[in-house]
DNA sequence: CGGAGTATTGATTCACATCAACCTAAGTGG
DNA sequence: CCACTTAGGTTGATGTGAATCAATACTCCG
């Protein structure tokens, strides 16, 4: 698990000390303050003055989930919004009988609980080891009101969570297995490229029932697309990763 | 282009005649005013004071649009944004090949530019004919930045659209094609009801091939699902819509 | 009346799901 | 340190729901 992303061998990820998780640089994930955080340039925070970042930065608790970690159940009480510091969370619904699709995977700069709604829409598990800023829903609402750059950025990161949610419509509607694995692996590459990762391997804290499960397909399905790229060259298979080999190849494939 | 765009043809739909659509009546769409418009309460204007309201209305320019017509397409330059008072869009993407995955149909009340960014990213055709207040996306931004409650609104309307996405990818990634179409037509129950009607028969101005492109299937597939449940007398096939005999089956049949 | 657009229905095909066997790596505990 | 377990992954054989291909019907409109 550990060692392909392991920089330093004694830190344990989202510890503070230099790891590549996401293709990102972790360092400082659990900085005391945001000034030396991680993220503070591609998340929400961004919009705030440091003026402005140090009252917000009071509001906020770090918190760590482990692997497997369930941070809130659809339909929960909202008393919490989280800013992603460090790993990769899975946020998803299911249907009475156990059929699951997730909606997305959230990477660090990644925000949750943009409705600011009453109750939690979906459910979100920790996939790796997650970090994150915690906020009272209550004083993060209170300060939003009393930061209109704030609700401006959030409105901007909602918006391109809708975009993202069409695009995915597009693909789940509308797209075969080959495209679909294609596309997600292209998109994911997307982030991470913004995440400022150079991005040609691909870190995959998620099972192929995770895959499965976000691009509307089989486990098995999933399984046998990868082994098909792998076979053709366009990707190879790494330890909890993909690595791609013929951008030009998937481009072809997933083409949008 | 500006041709079709006059307002008063006499008798025509959306021209201020009481008129069913969407199981709303569309009197007074065109209102010359935002007081005695159809849609104020729903829409996002509902967040303005009258005085703000005022402003708002002097703003907006009233548009007609025929059925068929494309409002926009992906890509295109956002000169606008629009409040719809009456009739039926679909917005939608297409692939490079042609497949197009319907994103949403949007009915009175709905907006369409939420995210106020430069350029469109899904393409927009009345399906009927509609009418909307249009605004020049600069002179809406300014709007916004004066009125701190409407960007709340928009916020929240952003974040409803993006929860309705999510549900909609359950339904694209994990559903079969009966509770698809089951589903669907509880949603645009849901909705209609929220527009004031009554809503036991759903009026459908799309075609077969909107719905199919909407729901992932094709539209023999459609066609197909709604003959078996028009066969088990789950619903009935009236011109132009379908009526919903058994709720209650269906509710069993798209169950969320 | 004729034609275009839309809808229905049937026959056939096929992409992906399902069912199943087996493999590997990483614990876990005796 | 090794037997055993568990979770994840791959691969093969078979089944099936929806797509595709195709024919026909309906409805509106000029």
């Amino acid at each position: 698990m550990a060692d392909l992303n392991d920089v330093d061998a004694t830190g344990s990820p989202c510890s503070g000390e230099a790891r590549v998780l996401g293709q990102t640089r972790c360092r400082a994930a659990q900085a005391a303050s945001c000034d030396s955080c991680g993220v503070k340039d591609v998340s929400v925070c961004s919009a705030l003055e440091a003026v402005e970042l140090e009252a917000f930065n009071a509001l906020s608790e770090k918190v760590i989930f482990r692997s497997k970690e369930t941070l809130f159940l659809q339909g929960d009480d909202a008393r919490a919004v989280y800013n992603v510091t460090c790993g990769t969370l899975r946020l998803y619904k299911l249907l009475p009988d156990g059929r699951r699709q997730i909606v997305g995977f959230l990477l660090p700069g990644d925000f949750v609980g943009l409705s600011l709604s009453e109750r939690y829409g979906f459910s979100a598990d920790a996939i790796d080891q997650v970090s994150a800023c915690r906020f009272d829903r209550g004083d993060f609402i209170d300060f939003v009101d009393r930061n209109p750059h704030l609700l401006r950025r959030l409105h901007q990161a909602a918006t391109h969570e809708l975009t993202l949610a069409q695009d995915h419509m597009v693909l789940l509607g509308r797209r075969a297995a080959e495209e679909k694995v294609a596309a997600f692996l292209l998109a994911m590459r997307g982030r991470l490229r913004r995440l400022g990762g150079s991005a040609v391997t691909i870190p995959l804290a998620m099972t192929r029932q995770d895959l499965a499960d976000h691009l509307g397909l089989t486990l098995e399905t999933v399984s046998r697309v990868v082994s098909k790229l792998a076979r053709e060259k366009t990707i190879l298979v790494v330890p909890d990763g993909l690595r791609i080999m013929d951008a030009g190849r998937l481009e072809q494939i997933g083409a949008s």
